[in-house]
DNA sequence: GGCATATCCTTAACATGTTAATTGTTGCTA
DNA sequence: TAGCAACAATTAACATGTTAAGGATATGCC
């Protein structure tokens, strides 16, 4: 039943890899003058969003795997934007907190990433941009459907 | 008129990382047993389908950027893949092409590859495929709109 | 011609993606 | 309790992403 392969130009991972290009291009402008990275940011931004949490369970939000998480957190760590803690109880384990520096930074840039996401948001149109989150979310196998 | 940021979980930037992790996870199992990777799968399969072309043709066409590109073109040419030739008339230029041994790894991969769209089609449906490669068109500032 | 500038490509440096191997810890069980 | 499987995290090794700087060639202009 499979055919030909679809042209290059309707690819469906090359169109994913170009609009993630075009829509992490304002965003990675907007991090370049806070010296971390857009997976960095995004570290930042779960833990503010849910709180401290085990490396597991980070990993898993930010959609980072575990060696990536390694390196960053000791990165993020150096810079004084997270602290690690060992659990006690499990030393095997570990949980992540954000500090006040780490905080910060995402409460100064939060208004302009906003406005980033509100502009995609105007190209799209408020339905057919929840369309494209409903449909993309229907690919990821993680998602619980 | 910017709020807060949207939670993570429908933050456009991770729903294209997940997506895409997604839609790629089965297609480098499939390229698992050629040794290649995915981006040279996807040089492999410009080339393939436009003929030989400049280097910034071709990283234009695989959304790949120009070191990058400098890097892969030069596996491929050490497995004899592709092939790297100056342009005479002006010799800042090159030229690359696929070789035999490079087609055959496309034709013999291609029905499985076409498999696996295939089975995406399923998920989505041919209508909703159809709608999520516009909707990312949409948003990649690369393409003519 | 000679210079400035632009263009094509490469190299460098650092961060991340990806897979596999390794270390440290826990829990089970024979 | 010794041994082993399972688990959490790290490390290693290689490829790519990203930005900046560097080399080579071309083009335009004086």
């Amino acid at each position: 039943m499979a055919k030909a392969l679809p042209s290059t130009a309707r690819s469906l991972p090359i169109a994913l890899i170009r609009a993630r290009e075009g829509v992490m291009a304002p965003i990675r402008e907007m991090l370049s003058e806070t010296g971390i990275t857009e997976q960095q940011w995004r570290v930042l931004r779960v833990l503010a969003e849910f709180g401290a949490m085990d490396t597991k369970t980070l990993a898993d939000r930010s959609s980072l795997l575990f060696p990536s998480l390694t390196r960053i957190a000791a990165t993020l760590r150096e810079k004084g934007l997270v602290t690690q803690t060992r659990d006690e109880k499990d030393r095997r384990r570990q949980f992540i907190d954000i500090t006040a520096s780490g905080q910060k930074i995402i409460d100064d840039h939060s208004p302009q990433a906003a406005q980033i996401v509100s502009g995609f948001k105007g190209i799209l149109g408020e339905q057919d941009y929840e369309t494209l989150l409903d449909l993309l979310t229907r690919l990821d196998p993680g998602a619980q459907n």
